[in-house]
DNA sequence: TAGTGGTCTAGACCACGAG
DNA sequence: TCGTGGTCTAGACCACTAC
């Protein structure tokens, strides 16, 4: 019989020794490229398995905290880089707009039925007779418009019910919260773009200025394509980064 | 005593374990949203422990091959995404290029000695009288010029030796052969930008053209900021996309 | 040769989903 | 209640680094 360790908290234990083990290069003021104890060690001082120790140093090992070398061992990185928004997490914008500091509003454009255009039919995976729901607003952060979208969703995915009146900020709480529809991941292109007439009426933007375009498809957990869309950010508002790995 | 399976192969079980499982989706025809056989029978049918499982189960799931839900099972998912140069994956702009299916150039412009911007001394961490080289390339695509490269890295880093001639096409192998040093991963920022009167000049191309340009700092395994550029992408060429996840 | 991180096995309990 | 994936333990061999 092996004897388990209880637990009353409800995070992981993997959660629990990482946060240990920061706590341990606090204590002991471990400075970058300082040399951590070897796992062996380390599992004795958190009395915890060699496999939860390591779950916890690859946690830590993504956040780029710490890094190994093979046959030498674990070592304290530099400071952690400050990712304000890495585009390589699906936030909604709300939610974007918000970790920037700024308060997020919307103006809403449209909302129209239509029929759906080829890529549409291609990527949502729709029978051509299908038809389409088009939303589009104006994403706003402290009251200055910031970001122009067109969201397209299958009018199946909505049921019969007519979107007239949207009342929440998100699509994606809008979707989950009225359908249990949970988008996990999307694949975005990006694509340097000039403002569209559409942008220039509704946003009030001038003719030929930049933009960030993202052109994305968003699925839920099972990879059914559910948004289609087409998003314009401005760049003096929105500051995108990407961590990029080898 | 615990008997462990001898491997003549350089790769790691969790990795063939990972080509079994895809032949088994292959064999049985199985279609997106069917279930796998449980971990448990899995274990069995590739007569290997839960934990190298599970190892390859994760790869496919990072690759969204599969899906997982909890007390349900394991599901094939949709047909898997293309990406064609996935941003979050660091390569040289050479392997781009090449998985493009072009054929990559390289087109010197200049090679420089300059004194460093304030935002190159916080950047790469300078000393204020450290000198910099600045290398200023344009990368060709079949020939079509495609990319503007402007990449800056400490005069320390190379020694006392005189970059003159540069006989590699990537500045990744450049570093890598020649000083050791092997770029581990950067931090872009991503901009929709103009072409620059330099880029008019070398390249050929019209004013007000839309570029996409990554400011980024790529670093080192052990977190050292070593090369700071700004490389505009011509968007007709390089499609960009990124896999965002919740 | 000794010590480190990387991989693998075997077995156990926990938490979720469906009947 | 049962089967599933999620987490955890204990112990072993392998591959790399440094001496």
């Amino acid at each position: 019989m092996v004897e388990i360790k209880k637990r009353e908290s409800t995070v992981s234990l993997s959660q629990e020794v990482k946060k240990q083990i920061l706590e341990y290069i606090e204590r002991n003021d471990l400075q970058p490229n300082d040399k951590l104890p070897s796992e062996n060690q380390l599992t004795k001082l958190f009395k915890t398995s060699r496999y939860t120790l390591r779950e916890a140093l690859a946690l830590l090992k993504q956040e780029r905290i710490i890094y190994k070398i093979k046959g030498k061992g674990t070592f304290v990185n530099k400071k952690p880089i400050q990712i304000k928004s890495g585009l390589e997490y699906l936030d909604s914008i709300t939610e974007i707009i918000k970790k920037f500091g700024y308060v997020p509003g919307t103006k809403w454009v449209s909302i129209e039925e239509k029929s759906p255009t080829k890529d549409m039919i291609e990527k949502l995976n729709l029978k051509s007779k299908g038809k389409v729901i088009t939303f589009k607003r104006i994403r706003t952060a402290n009251g200055k418009p910031a970001a122009f979208l067109v969201d397209t969703v299958a009018k199946k995915v909505l049921g019969n019910r007519k979107p007239e009146i949207i009342i929440y900020e998100s699509l994606f709480d809008y979707l989950e919260k009225e359908f249990g529809i949970i988008i996990e991941y999307a694949v975005s292109e990006i694509i340097p773009a000039f403002s569209t007439d559409e942008m220039i009426k509704y946003m009030g933007v001038e003719k030929n200025s930049l933009f960030l375009l993202l052109y994305q498809l968003h699925y839920d957990r099972e990879g059914r394509p559910i948004i289609y869309s087409f998003d314009y950010f401005d760049p003096e508002v929105f500051k995108f980064k990407v961590i990029r790995s080898r």
